[in-house]
DNA sequence: GCAAATACTTGATGTATGTTAAGAAAGCTG
DNA sequence: CAGCTTTCTTAACATACATCAAGTATTTGC
């Protein structure tokens, strides 16, 4: 498959200069995938097996707690990466499910090949030494904001970004997301107008 | 100084490989500084110097909410690294304080130094790519329990691994990381017993 | 070893958000 | 565009945790 248009180079190149040769070295690594809406790439206690740079659609992780309730710890759109790390790097069972929202095209790679790459190209250690430092970073406010404000700060917060997020999933996805349940985000919603 | 006795090369060497050489590099790019009690190494508004690795002791970050409230974020002992990371790595105002609660060790690094050292070795870059990877999955699992379970599991989670902290630090500031006030957490202790 | 400061506990009451249940609105599909 | 399904809203009530206020225990400094 010829691999379609899409950003992982120029979004590499944020960070760290690429020679022509390495581009085409990471280029030829990574698999284009196309999938369905609705499709799981991920299901608790399988390995997870790639990792996924998503050049068009919306995927989300989630987890579905004793009582059936489903919990989104992720929702990630264009030029994002998604995976259920822990699985992928320690290759221990997955605790997460993966799965599209819209039909989506990502290109993926295995933990194999991206150790084969990371051999290749260093400098690409360099790209996720800081991109996982970003996310670290990310992750603490986000724990913050979780803790220490309420949902409907969290909330109005998201709307000030103007987050596409917004836009592109239903509501009760938005509100698993924030922490909170349907209801609730319904409520504060209503409160605004 | 003559530099005392730790743990940075050997908790490095988890990871990476390194040869006699890398060793000596990296040891001379750190600068151990003993720190009193009570110290504080940051406040929100500078910019943030340094890195630490913890040798001995014990610190913690926060910040303080308009209302004059502490919120913890971090706590850790000995062998681990603590900063404010968003301020270090792009050299921001930082938004949060940084102090001991014991007499500490520490080994500090400038961000200069820093990545003067990524140059001379390289695989220091994938020894903090491991390290940020671990630190994000972590900061998730600690997301998805504060968003999805209750403060009095989150406490008995913290009891079961045995945690060094409980030990070490104040039950105020406990709770604090814990995300609830002092008062609540005095009630879930008194309820297990 | 005593006073003062700090840390912890306890109780009464308030509030944000959850739960349950039902109905209204919107989106799909034939 | 009709009917079915999914999503969103609304209301009444429940609950975990916060807040405020006071009291008790523990630590610290002289």
């Amino acid at each position: 498959m010829q691999i379609p248009e899409h950003k992982l180079i120029p979004y590499i190149q944020k960070w760290v200069d690429l020679l022509p040769e390495e581009e085409e070295k990471i280029l030829s690594a990574f698999e284009p995938v196309e999938l369905e809406k609705k499709k799981l790439v991920l299901k608790p206690g399988e390995i997870s097996k790639h990792i996924y740079f998503i050049v068009k659609g919306v995927l989300r992780s989630y987890f579905v707690d004793e009582k059936g309730v489903e919990h989104i710890y992720q929702i990630r759109l264009e030029n994002g990466w998604i995976g259920d790390l822990e699985s992928f790097f320690s290759q221990n069972p997955a605790k997460f499910y993966i799965e599209t929202l819209e039909a989506s095209l990502v290109l993926q790679i295995s933990n194999g090949r991206l150790e084969q790459l990371y051999a290749e190209v260093p400098k690409l250690e360099r790209y996720f030494r800081i991109l996982f430092q970003k996310a670290y970073i990310n992750a603490l406010q986000r724990l913050n904001s979780t803790m220490w404000t309420t949902a409907e700060e969290r909330y109005q917060d998201m709307v000030k970004e103007n987050c596409d997020i917004l836009q592109r999933v239903p509501q009760a996805y938005i509100a698993s997301y924030l922490g909170i349940t349907p209801e609730s985000l319904s409520r504060i919603r209503k409160k605004k107008s």
